[in-house]
DNA sequence: GTAAGTGCAAATGTTTTGCCAGGTC
DNA sequence: GACCTGGCAAAACATTTGCACTTAC
């Protein structure tokens, strides 16, 4: 299998070979993934997608090259209640996620840099997109207290 | 062991009642330490810190308990990359955790109301303290890249 | 060639669940 | 007395780890 070569990985590429580490395909595919399908994924989710590409790769790969590509700040952790979600989009923004199902949605068009400066005065050093509100989604709201199943 | 009966008590009976569920020692006592021992404690922590007062509780009794003050909005859930944790603290502030160590710390002065109306403005309805900052804090920055162990 | 990184399986740690007994109303 | 909750043990789940093998450099 032929692995397309775009600007977005030639990033990751150099991000990389910066800090001398190795360029390998599950870090292209896990990264390829994320950033062509713009949207927040469990790690589960992650591996299925990748799958079909590199079948070989383990669920313990993605999360090993998740956590890595975190690290290097190419994409963005988000902790839900019940798993951290990855998210490889560019522009900071907030995140919306649902305390009852998860869900997670952007939240653009609302400045985070009151927040961010007030982090930073701190001593403290804000990742990529560092801010979520944990709120009730409207269907969530809809099933008013409704457990899910 | 007698349970002392304090202003912060009676507000949860209130709630407990209005909801016609049952006033339980467990819900008193995992309320009461929250409130008093004002911070950000995992399900663990409220445990431990709790088996004193009321010996026969078990972790799987504060999960309940902790989930129920949760779902009536008397207590806030905090995720982090590893854990839940969980505030009993009243005015609305946002959350500094760090991605580290998970360590987490409280925000204030800054406002937090831009977020929340554009929140409500989608439809979604914040909890109590619902914004958080994920970042590095400056002890992790310290050990700059090294492991925590 | 050499060490980083993967693949695999098994371990870890948090959180949930099922079921019976006990306590609240 | 009825039924909501707690206690207990076991399950479920996400995530991590140890080790041998592969692969990038």
């Amino acid at each position: 299998m032929i692995i397309k070569m775009e600007h977005n990985l030639e990033r990751l590429k150099t991000a990389i070979k910066e800090r001398g580490d190795r360029i390998t395909k599950p870090r292209l595919v896990v990264y390829d993934f994320l950033v062509r399908n713009r949207g927040h994924f469990s790690a589960q989710e992650v591996f299925n997608g990748v799958r079909s590409v590199l079948p070989e790769v383990t669920l313990a790969t993605v999360y090993n090259v998740l956590r890595y590509l975190a690290d290097i700040g190419l994409i963005q952790e988000i902790p839900t209640h019940t798993e951290v979600l990855y998210d490889g989009t560019e522009p900071p923004h907030a995140h919306l996620i649902c305390v009852e199902c998860g869900e997670v949605e952007d939240l653009s068009g609302v400045s985070v840099t009151q927040l961010l400066r007030a982090t930073r005065a701190k001593g403290w050093k804000p990742g990529q997109n560092p801010v979520s509100v944990f709120a009730t989604c409207p269907e969530c709201q809809k099933r008013s207290g409704k457990p899910l199943l």
